[in-house]
DNA sequence: TAGATTGTTAATCGATTAACAATC
DNA sequence: TAGATTGTTAATCGATTAACAATC
């Protein structure tokens, strides 16, 4: 069998949700049809590049009409897997597991928290945001009885590769990592880091440089 | 005067803290020397995207010894500005806000969050570990003694441009942006996104064309 | 019809990877 | 010295942008 997987590219997939948030807004207005370069104009983005990710899609717009704001929610939802309902499993509930919880942002965005889990035996029964804390040892059973795929790794770094491993065993087939740790896991595991002190270099090299930049003009200037 | 400002390469910077949590690990163990080689095997990378990663902060190593530990970390700090203390303030106190006031993660990190702000009178006054909460108006003249540069976002999606603006106007020149809002700010202001959509985008897609994958080939074996 | 917009093919740009000379 | 590693230059790869034909 020729190998007939071609690489998504990445960039694309993570614009989605933003067109997605526009399209809904736009819906919400009583609009029913949309042109890229409303939506780029929108974002201040290029009409190109939302052509090209729209299309990753599948769906198709009609030429100087634009695209059906419906089928379009409906076609990114699909692609994402945010139609069926994505529930998931929250492991480690520290202060960033009860944000996660706590937060209502996920809601119909394609996580849906279903439990959480956490090795204290103090936290176990208590319930946050209406979600129960199990212990860890239940991750099996309530993982075949609800049929969950999603665990949200909130541990810290340290218990992240035995909590990993627990996620895998009970038949997770994504992890979310909230940890800096490097997971190791069996190859048909989705992984996906959110690495925020990547997003923090980014922030403070960007100010850092225009410090630099402005010390150097005020030095010239004098 | 000529534009000599080469723009940097974003993927490569965010990958600098990775790097930099290697170095502590290995000067914690007594290491003094590291090459390339070793990093990369560590990381599971290439070791010429390390190396040319490490170049741009200025360094050089030697040929078959490899870098000194200590003049690396000193300049993967330096160059991401993680020096000099980068205190922050932090807008909006809710479920997230909450946890990254008590987020213990960031120290050395590059960020220190020395105060935070809320708009809700029931919250100003409480602290959250140890960091006192003030009303929006405290902005400006907190700002001006402390000298802090950078606003942490945490607010909901509907008041984020308002909280800009005040962050603006009390002189930060430096917004990590936790809410899905496009924010907008004047130019000499850097921004940087936490797409949290964006990344649970990747995941949801990629579990979802995994799954999606083994339904064909369950099918087609049959 | 004329003009605007889509969808596709080509060109550009930037990042990653490869190749290799320099050197401790 | 020999071998390993750095640093740099070239090749590849992928994503973005541009160009343009198709079409409602």
């Amino acid at each position: 069998m020729p190998n007939t997987e071609k690489p998504l590219p990445l960039p694309s997939i993570r614009r989605l949700p933003t067109y997605l948030q526009v399209l809904r807004t736009l819906k919400a207005q009583g609009r029913d049809i949309v042109s890229c370069t409303h939506i780029a104009q929108d974002l201040d983005i290029s009409s190109i590049q939302v052509r090209k990710d729209l299309a990753l899609t599948g769906i198709t717009g009609k030429p100087k009409v634009g695209y059906a704001i419906t089928d379009l929610i409906a076609a990114i939802e699909n692609f994402l897997g945010w139609d069926n309902h994505s529930d998931a499993f929250l492991v480690g509930v520290g202060s960033l597991g009860r944000a996660l919880l706590r937060y209502d942002g996920f809601v119909g965005q394609g996580l849906n928290i279903v439990a959480a889990f956490d090795s204290d035996p103090a936290k176990v029964g208590q319930s946050v945001a209406g979600k129960e804390i199990y212990a860890l040892d239940r991750l099996p059973d309530l993982s075949a009885r609800l049929h969950v795929k999603i665990g949200i790794l909130t541990v810290p770094a340290t218990a992240a590769n035995d909590a990993v491993y627990a996620l895998v065993m009970a038949g997770m087939r994504a992890i979310w990592n909230f940890t800096p740790a490097k997971l190791e896991v069996p190859t048909p595991v989705v992984v996906e880091d959110v690495r925020l002190h990547a997003s923090l270099a980014v922030l403070t090299n960007r100010l850092s440089e225009m410090l630099k930049r402005e010390r150097q003009a005020d030095a010239q200037a004098v």
